[in-house]
DNA sequence: TCTAATTAGTTCATCGACTTGACTTAATAG
DNA sequence: CTATTAAGTCAAGTCGATGAACTAATTAGA
């Protein structure tokens, strides 16, 4: 009851950011004498603090705002991609104190080493958070691959598989914050667009992360759709040409294989493997109008649509969000993806799911990855008293 | 408080079964003195009988089981569809109190006089239930179309489109008990399979709905996955051939134009519409071996394994229930669809997911309905509490 | 400048709901 | 017939939210 009613303070105030005691009674339905000793209780823990008067003009006592601690409790996002690591810490108003983002590339690195390397990566982030004043009270590490619990499945562009990745992070990064988390890259990217991208604008959506693979993130209701085994949306290996080669997950005609990374750039032309090199000229032919690559361009998005297609109807998002290289190719890919989806939605649905492109860089995984920690501390802060009782 | 604890003693007793008030308070971890007076509590709503000798046979004083109160609330399922119209009515322990199924061509006929029979069924219904001693506490209906909200959006195989339902239903059945629900049949067959089929232990599942159309009813953590306007689980609509043949959805090689029912006929050489009578055809030639209908068959089975092969990276379940027509066609459909889910998830996973055929017969969706009236008086005894009050 | 009105926040008695621990009840074992 | 065991109830206590009254700080207006 208390942790319930200490939750949803918290959410209002991080939501609509600070308030005074009176509007949150208000708000939250409440009574005056309740929030002002559950406040007393948040400020205790360190997620809230009561200063800065605030009278908005109106006449009678003022108040005092109540508003998120941004130099308590914090979060720590890490990420391992395929070729860089990454990592991020984040303050409880989601703002970013922190960032690195180390090059190098892990296909050709084993397993032991590129952790090694995150610990490094995490090592700084951490100090850096020590210095500013911040309390990390979490980790969440993503990872290019299909997790199923504490177990990589499989990171096709890591060349990881069957890794026991959760024990292995525990034994090389010792340090880490408790709790720590687990999650694939394109679920944390589309939770870093629901924080720091479109927000709650976007509804329910389906975030489309183009990387070398191409992955999904479902976000409904605000949470994330994860699946029985934690590997749903998986849109790489949504099939979209029955017809088409075999892939190496077992099905014929995969997504990826028409619209992933190397497959748009061997489409246009250009090298076979994936190189950023490769990409930058990708985009070069693109800006000249080359139709080469518009045209493989299109086919991808074309390709994209039809999947997508089948995602709308499967799941009836409000939004799709291009994210990653799809993002980057948003000018030439977004037209051609929206025209299928429009046409193959008509009778079924009031409106066609909008597509829109991401904002965020190449490193909104991990972002996600450390706003995942802030939102475990705004919607359970019974975890943090608690702990601290303890 | 009080509310979400009586849910939880009601939610144990309707799973495990009667049990005493001491083992209650075991399970539930509350205290014996706490289950007793909220036992009591339910009791007096009439949601559970404290009576019945139950002694394991232990020494010591025996207890008094507390069981499901079978002959107070009950709920009442009405379906509309396109050869007929049901009803049916379960008492809290989801028994079938009543049923009934009257065969009417919905097609021809306006939505007012399907409407008036369905009053006419109801009635029926709900009279039977008053003999019976049951009080129904609410009503669910079933419709083969796309919801949103209280809009049917479209049900093509009624020749449907954009009626204010829910406004109808109150206006050509007042006297049907409140609240009153409105839903999709897939999704309403998927409940049924959750609580009269496969239950529990079919975990995550999709339910493929095969009618004229074909649907899908999405069951995740025992609820439905509905998407952000009520439409999610349109699988008869996902693309499983580009090169296909336009929809009347706007699509392209839509999974209901190669596996639909007429579909299916067609491939067979059968009859071009979808009668009763051909369908019994395809089934006689089915188990005569005839190649030109296993074939077809087959290759309805083939396109079904790609939709669901795209459901299954999307969605991750554990297990696809086969319903409706499919689950007839069970014997020769579901070795293509578990060929091609298998092949398809070698990597990703570490087992694709299991295909099962439902085993309830063509009203499911009727069950469903009133099994989802009675899963929320039992997930939500507070709201009959209330009431009762007032 | 002073008072009334207005709004913010606190104090305190109370109430509702669960817990604790002792007690009663009803069975079996020996 | 008594000891033991388990089910269930009772009375007192605790925790957390509530409501009414109260104090505090400001503006509007006389």
């Amino acid at each position: 009851m208390r942790d319930r009613n200490l939750a949803l303070l918290l959410g209002e105030i991080a939501r609509r950011g600070p308030m005074t005691r009176a509007r949150l009674a208000e708000v939250t339905g409440l009574t005056k004498t309740t929030v002002s000793t559950l406040v007393a209780v948040l400020a205790d823990i360190g997620l809230v603090r009561a200063d800065g008067r605030v009278h908005e003009g109106e006449r009678g006592r003022p108040g005092v705002a109540v508003a998120i601690n941004r130099d308590g409790p914090a979060g720590l996002g890490l990420e391992v991609n395929v070729d860089y690591l990454a990592a991020c810490v984040l303050d409880l108003g989601r703002r970013v104190r922190y960032r690195d983002l180390v090059h190098a590339d892990n296909r050709s690195r084993p397993v032991e080493e590129v952790l090694a390397e995150l610990g490094a990566v995490a090592e700084r982030a951490l100090n850096a958070a020590r210095q500013q004043g911040l309390a990390v009270k979490g980790a969440m590490v993503a990872l290019p691959g299909v997790l199923d619990h504490r177990l990589l499945r499989t990171a096709p562009n890591l060349g990881w598989s069957d890794l026991p990745i959760a024990d292995l992070l525990d034994a090389h990064l010792p340090a880490l914050p408790r709790p720590t988390g687990l999650d694939n890259e394109a679920n944390l990217a589309a939770l870093a667009e629901l924080w720091f991208g479109g927000g709650a604008a976007l509804g329910d959506f389906v975030y489309v992360s183009g990387e070398i693979g191409i992955g999904a993130g479902i976000v409904v209701s605000g949470r994330l759709f994860r699946g029985a085994h934690g590997s749903a949306g998986e849109l790489g290996h949504v099939p979209v040409d029955p017809a088409g080669p075999a892939c190496s997950c077992g099905g014929r005609g995969c997504l990826e294989q028409v619209a992933g990374q190397s497959a748009i750039l061997r489409s246009a032309g250009l090298s076979q493997d994936s190189s950023p090199e490769a990409l930058r000229l990708l985009l070069r032919r693109l800006e000249e109008r080359r139709p080469a690559a518009t045209e493989a361009v299109s086919r991808a998005g074309a390709a994209l649509g039809v999947a997508l297609i089948g995602a709308a109807n499967l799941l009836d998002p409000d939004t799709i969000v291009l994210g990653g290289l799809f993002s980057t190719l948003a000018p030439w890919i977004r037209r051609p993806v929206q025209a299928a989806l429009g046409t193959a939605s008509g009778r079924l649905r009031a409106t066609a799911p909008e597509v829109t492109a991401s904002a965020l860089g190449e490193d909104a995984a991990v972002l996600g990855a450390a706003g995942a920690v802030i939102e475990r501390l705004i919607t359970d802060p019974g975890a943090l008293l608690a702990a601290r009782i303890a």
